[in-house]
DNA sequence: AACTGATAGTTCATTACTGAACTATCGGGC
DNA sequence: GCCCGATAGTTCAGTAATGAACTATCAGTT
């Protein structure tokens, strides 16, 4: 359906023209942005349609495997938030869900009250266990054609980014 | 607020944990997977917070460029779709919504009276300029600590992996 | 001990997005 | 000329995500 590849072309074509009309545009940024942003949606909604035949959308399954990856499955709502990239609005609706369905339990933290404790539960254990490597397939294929010099290279790339972020949140803040 | 550095530290060994777990988990996949979604994820938020004071979103001021990117500032709804990265419904709505503003038009085509010419107005090229200067700081900031060739082989990764995502993305299809 | 500013999580109202069904049109084969 | 499968866009009903206000608790100050 969808010929990416084309799309990539076509991108191009249009910053550049979209650069005719605004010249300062720093244009090699812009096209590397819009292609991070484009790759991050189309390879997210390939995993929600992979997940959607069990029940989980995209974000409700990485809360569930931060769960999974926390020591003893249990980790506080902001930590997830933090590690699954959500606002906390939405972290208490997903982990609304996850308790609903049995996969996790929640219980107010006693050495701070205001802490909520989630505890992946058994059932939720093997739920996230068995769910995991319905993404390996893909992972594997979208990094098939990558040396580890080009993996490595990637990983660098993001790294740089996420800190520029970073910095950039925090001027913006102090500006605010 | 955010220390994003720390997060990924604080990834890796969440994905090391998991992998414990589940042997066969290709682990700097995965961790590069989520790097790129959450950079990609963070990125959008930046952008988005500088958008709203001006009322748009980021996917509203995603298709008004695209718009200004296309030939004569004129396109169909799914030529946006494409570039823009929205389903259809989705689309009707936004495009709803510049219309409203008067920031572009709505008229059948008569080359082919099942398609929709989308057409910039004046004042939506005026509005589209003005704004779309907000964001090459970001631009720049983000790439700040990138080389040229870092940059080209940054480009030839996300080639790689939309190129990838569009094999899958039809072998699924073929497999449904 | 009482006060203050910060932090954790939730609630509620609003906005954004999605899938499935539907309408209108197209273009090719008969 | 008519049928047919395919395509473009929309509508509608349901799901997901967000911001702003609120509650409870905490840790440090006086």
């Amino acid at each position: 359906m969808t010929q990416l590849a084309e799309r990539i072309e076509a991108l191009e074509r249009g910053v550049a023209r979209v650069a005719d009309q605004a010249p300062e545009l720093p244009q090699p940024e812009v096209v590397l942005l819009r292609m991070l942003l484009m790759t991050g949606q189309v390879v997210a909604d390939q995993f929600e349609r992979t997940l959607k035949p069990h029940g989980l959308s995209e974000s409700e399954f990485r809360t569930l495997i931060v769960l999974l990856s926390s020591p003893q499955g249990r980790a506080h709502p902001g930590e997830l938030c933090q590690f699954a990239t959500q606002k906390p609005t939405n972290m208490t609706r997903i982990t609304d869900g996850l308790v609903r369905r049995g996969l996790a339990t929640r219980t107010p933290s006693d050495s701070d009250r205001r802490r909520i404790v989630l505890q992946l539960t058994p059932v939720g254990r093997r739920f996230a266990r068995k769910l995991l490597p319905l993404l390996f397939p893909h992972a594997r294929a979208l990094f098939a054609g990558f040396s580890a010099a080009e993996k490595r290279a990637l990983h660098r790339a993001l790294c740089k980014l996420l800190l520029r972020v970073d910095a950039l949140a925090s001027t913006d803040a102090t500006k605010a």
